[in-house]
DNA sequence: CTTGAATTATGAACAATGTTCAATTAATCT
DNA sequence: AGATTAATTGAACATTGTTCATAATTCAAG
């Protein structure tokens, strides 16, 4: 059979990524294969195919998605009317909020791998970098005197660190649930962080830093 | 062919946990499979599995191996001479290190996930925990009038942090290449939170929290 | 309306995965 | 030596990602 002509390649498109969604959503993304999805949406593997790449083709689009509804998530959290610290917080408490409501999807962003070579394309990582924006904004606003290149680690150091307990905790390695004590803990991190970051002198030494992100940490000492 | 008398059960499994060490370390753990340690170790696959369940366990030794490593090399950084400050950054600096040298190890041991139920054991979880008590051991030198609670959840909150620079750096979602930058950001975090931590007062509240970490966030609401 | 070309869906095929287990072989015991 | 016990094998099964010749269908031209 071909040619049934019953949904466009958009929308076979848009038909898989809902039903991988779905899948990851509720099984996480070892649930995920491409037959699985094919028959959810009652096609076969050839026609995936010939939508997708591969699966990893798949699995990007999908985690350009969750990260556009995580961006989405936390914008809901800025208001031109709150502190920048008021700000903050609430970025922190919304970015864990996510990562606690779609665990599967949010993890997939950062679990997944491609094979070796292949470098995460610059679209996916414009979209993780405007969620630092968010945090860049605020940490400005909340102080205007320090330069750019210091915003910019900051905020980062920032992000990364709520990243970090998020991640630890989801896997049961903080020794510590509950989304409260989690919360909690982010809390204590922004606030010392931020209490530091305010009262020491702006202007301290930082080391040239490239933003291709080409090459990660691989070219570590030995 | 059979009793080969060649090696014990326990040479065996050393052996196969040595050459899934050195798999995963070159490759990472895509690389790794059944049929490839069990070739590199010049056995079958059945011999394989009449010593480990399955993959997962072997997986699991091979991380509780990489988590005494990583133990190791943080010991080496504490010496009753220097101020619980310094070590503490010492502490930081050698995860990064770590992180940055075996990475494929490093990145196994958080990166795997069981099927569904089954959750990590316990040997594996205080092999973990053994390294927030080094961060843990310092912090209640450098605050002695904390509380024990407030004491562990700042060790939690801190390593949290330092843990998540490194993964978004490994994974390039930091934006940032060398590990001399990620230095700078785990140093900045680690700076700024201690002054925030040691300046503010003693006593803040802190919510109930249970150690048994069984169900990480998975009682988030909804 | 028929015919032919273009397009699209199919599903069989391939290699590789984890896992199982009856059969085989070698060491040990009686 | 013969029997028992234990270790090792490798074929088998289901499932994975991926490919591609083939079949089916639509569309356009005659």
């Amino acid at each position: 059979m071909a040619r049934r002509n019953d949904h466009s390649r958009d929308e076979i498109r848009e038909m898989a990524l809902a039903a991988a969604e779905e899948i990851v959503a509720s099984q996480g993304m070892e649930g995920l294969s491409a037959r699985r999805v094919a028959q959810t949406i009652g096609y076969t593997v050839g026609t995936l195919y010939h939508v997708f790449a591969n699966l990893d083709d798949l699995i990007l689009q999908l985690n350009g998605r969750t990260l556009d509804q995580l961006h989405r998530h936390m914008l809901e959290g800025v208001s031109p009317k709150a502190s920048a610290y008021t700000t903050l917080q609430a970025l922190g408490d919304r970015y864990l909020q996510f990562a606690s409501e779609e665990t599967h999807r949010w993890e997939m962003v950062f679990k997944h791998r491609l094979p070796e070579d292949r470098k995460a394309p610059v679209w996916l990582r414009e979209k993780v970098s405007r969620t630092f924006a968010l945090v860049e904004t605020q940490l400005k606003s909340l102080a205007p005197h320090r330069q750019a290149r210091e915003i910019t680690l900051a905020a980062r150091a920032l992000w990364g660190g709520v990243h970090g307990i998020c991640i630890l905790a989801l896997t049961g390695n903080l020794g510590i649930a509950g989304v409260d004590s989690v919360a909690y803990l982010t809390h204590s991190l922004m606030d010392n962080y931020l209490a530091g970051f305010m009262a020491s002198q702006p202007g301290g030494p930082a080391p040239g830093h490239n933003t291709t992100g080409e090459t990660g940490m691989d070219d570590a000492n030995e």
